[in-house]
DNA sequence: GCAAATTAATGATTTATTCAAG
DNA sequence: CTTGAATAAATCATTAATTTGC
């Protein structure tokens, strides 16, 4: 209970590092002494007992709790990184699935138009699809299934079987939906008709050479 | 089908720029041009044919699909970031019920303790709980409570709503293992019973001044 | 504004792990 | 393989900072 020897009254029942002792030792920490030796520990604690009382295990825990707290914090920080990571993963699995959901929307649409298209003819929508014939008569839909198919092919290829040898026309296993609420993103596929993308031929002005 | 008047025999079909052509084009693009007029493409042009064969339409082609996929990508990397950040909040919501499920594993535990500990005593768990006078009894355990506790608040506040009110047996409507199977993060609790906290003195021999 | 209560930060301690020497 | 020093990790405990209710 009786404070030691000749030590005025100081009932502090542990070290409290004063604003300069602090930012010498935040400034020796960054210059690249992070576990100090013996004879290091000592000659900062007699220097920095000029700002304020201090003994030589407050300078070894404070060196010791900075840099195991720095360490913290850097592994906190990739842990979320690894979260964010994963997270993203989740996503792209997810963006596959309504990608593909989307591309059998369409692809349904597609068909059904051909079926309207053709009646009468020998060759049905089907064998149309199959051999690309279709894409002259709906050359604006065409172009929006090559380029639905090209970003679901872009992206990472993990989870690849879930995607293959479904029907075009049925819904992923009751997964759409989960997907739709989750991701709300739009990946905007114009439907509209707009069918002026005859290949014409480039005319601005300033092409004559 | 046949070759323009004077030119050699060139078949492509269309442009194909060269490394240097692209190099000196997309450094041209990151100096600022955008959309360069019909004197700049001219002037961009008769540069460039020092490179390869390459026409004023060509150069203006460049431009105006770079631009516009620079914007796509853009666009692009703005939706990512939005879905990161809403899979953040679902992260953030779901480590939320976890934790507090675990506080109420936690809770329980405790309760069954105290109630063993106070059989034949007037107050009983319940009450020592609500009064916090079961952190004497327990201590070791109190600690891992409060713990949890902070941490539990420390989130953010978004969804609060789903954490109040809620018996500390019950699980979080079956929500919790979903959220234990999308994010495996263990906190980890540690339970054991180590009741040898005597206060020793340091004594790292480098320490004595 | 302030005082009590709560929470965050961090000093101090204990325990676990690593690694070199014998 | 054992031992022991060094130190990293985990934990405990106190103080600073803040929130909260009046």
């Amino acid at each position: 209970m009786s404070p030691a020897v000749a030590s005025a009254a100081l009932p502090t029942s542990r070290w409290c590092p004063t604003p300069e002792q602090l930012m010498i030792l935040e400034e020796m920490y960054r210059g690249g002494i992070k576990t100090p030796t013996a004879s290091q520990i000592h000659h900062i604690t007699s220097y920095l007992s000029l700002y304020g009382r201090i003994e030589g295990k407050n300078v070894f825990y404070w060196f010791q709790n900075h840099k195991a707290r720095d360490r913290q914090r850097l592994r906190r920080k990739l842990l979320l990184h690894q979260h964010t990571l994963h997270l993203h993963k989740q996503l792209m699995y997810h963006q596959r699935l309504y990608d593909h959901n989307q591309q059998s929307h369409l692809l349904h649409y597609l068909d059904s138009h051909l079926r309207q298209l053709n009646q009468g003819r020998v060759e049905d929508a089907s064998t149309q699809l199959l051999n690309g014939t279709w894409k002259a008569d709906l050359p604006e839909i065409g172009y929006n299934v090559v380029n639905l198919t090209n970003r679901f092919r872009d992206r990472d290829s993990t989870m690849k079987m879930a995607m293959v040898n479904r029907d075009a026309t049925s819904p992923c296993r009751g997964e759409t939906f989960k997907t739709l609420e989750l991701f709300p993103i739009i990946t905007t596929v114009s439907l509209k008709d707009q069918c002026t993308t005859s290949t014409q031929v480039p005319n601005p002005s300033l092409l004559l050479e």
